[in-house]
DNA sequence: AAACAGGTGCTAA
DNA sequence: TTAGCACCTGTT
């Protein structure tokens, strides 16, 4: 049984750039034919609100997301539009409302976040931030499912991201529930517990197989309890991640940022690395640790929406 | 064909 | 405390 959901957001969303920035792997760009007026649309699973319907598929749902806005945001030179609204397809199963998918939605895309002051904010801090986020107003930081973030970022290390995607989406063929759409949810901890490292080798994972079984062992026992980490200080979740083996201080940060929503961090990779040397020590190399000082002191409290801008910004090269 | 990719863990100074 | 290196696997 299908149904549309629409939502509305505070400030701008730019769902290409969401959704391939590299923040989540497994959005995949699909056609809508029956909706010829909304330009942009992906095919992706998102987790639904705790407390709300379960389903078969363990509390996820897949849907097509789409916007109609998208065009209109380009086009404008200045003027400022408060809202904007991204359309959902899904497939209702079991239990599963609208007004589920419609808060797990609202939820995922981080409704709340103050787009048009943060973005306003950020270019008046610094010309470079200005350029980046002229060109793709609406990039937002997603609030994912830990567990999935944290198997992903664990699987990116030395890592490309097709190969992250694919590796990806066969852990969640092989042991996922279906969730609609004909796509799977990906597998719970204890579900990935139950494998040996062999099998995850035999996907693809290459050396990071012991990591991302080490992971599932942990977070299945609760040794590392990704429930409790809401509850405490971005540094302590930060060193509670980092007891799990493959998980250091760019996977930890990145598990904050895109699934816990802490805005102040600053996952240093390759590319920050690169940018931040390019654009605020003069071309001169920073270790990782003097970059991501850099940023949490530059851009304090949205230093993570700084990140994702500075990201983008140097993989499109400009 | 050799090099390298969205890091991390281990070892040697 | 830190620099240097190995690590699967797919692509260029």
């Amino acid at each position: 049984m299908a149904s549309a959901v629409e939502i509305e957001l505070r400030g701008p969303v730019n769902l290409e750039a969401t959704l391939e920035c590299g923040q989540a792997f497994r959005w995949r760009r699909a056609t809508f034919a029956g909706r010829p007026d909304l330009s942009v649309s992906y095919l992706g699973v998102i987790p639904l609100c705790p407390g709300g319907a379960r389903t078969a598929a363990q509390g996820k749902t897949a849907c097509r997301a789409a916007q109609s806005q998208f065009a209109a945001l380009v086009g404008q030179s200045e003027k400022v539009t408060d809202r904007f609204t991204v359309a959902f397809d899904v497939t209702l199963r079991g239990c599963l409302s609208p007004e589920d998918v419609r808060r797990a939605a609202l939820r995922y895309f981080s409704s709340e976040d103050d787009l048009p002051a943060w973005e306003r904010e950020l270019s008046n801090m610094d010309p470079v931030l200005a350029a980046a986020i002229a060109g793709v107003s609406g990039l937002r930081v997603l609030q994912q499912d830990p567990w999935e973030c944290l198997a992903s970022f664990i699987l990116s290390a030395r890592n490309r991201v097709p190969n992250i995607a694919a590796v990806v989406d066969r852990l969640a063929e092989r042991l996922g529930h279906p969730a609609g759409f004909d796509l799977c949810g990906f597998p719970p901890p204890e579900v990935l517990a139950r494998r040996g490292a062999a099998f995850f080798r035999g996907l693809g994972c290459g050396f990071r197989d012991r990591y991302l079984r080490d992971a599932a062992e942990k977070v299945a026992s609760r040794e590392v309890d990704l429930d409790l980490l809401r509850g405490m200080l971005t540094g302590e979740a930060r060193e509670a991640l980092q007891k799990i083996a493959g998980v250091g201080p760019k996977v930890a940060d990145c598990v904050l940022l895109f699934a816990y929503h802490r805005l102040d961090v600053f996952p240093v990779d390759v590319w920050i690395a690169r940018a931040v040397s390019t654009f605020y020590f003069g071309g001169r190399s920073v270790t990782t640790a003097a970059a991501r000082e850099e940023g949490l002191s530059r851009f304090g409290s949205l230093a993570g929406y700084a990140q994702e801008h500075l990201f983008h910004h140097v993989r499109r090269g400009n």
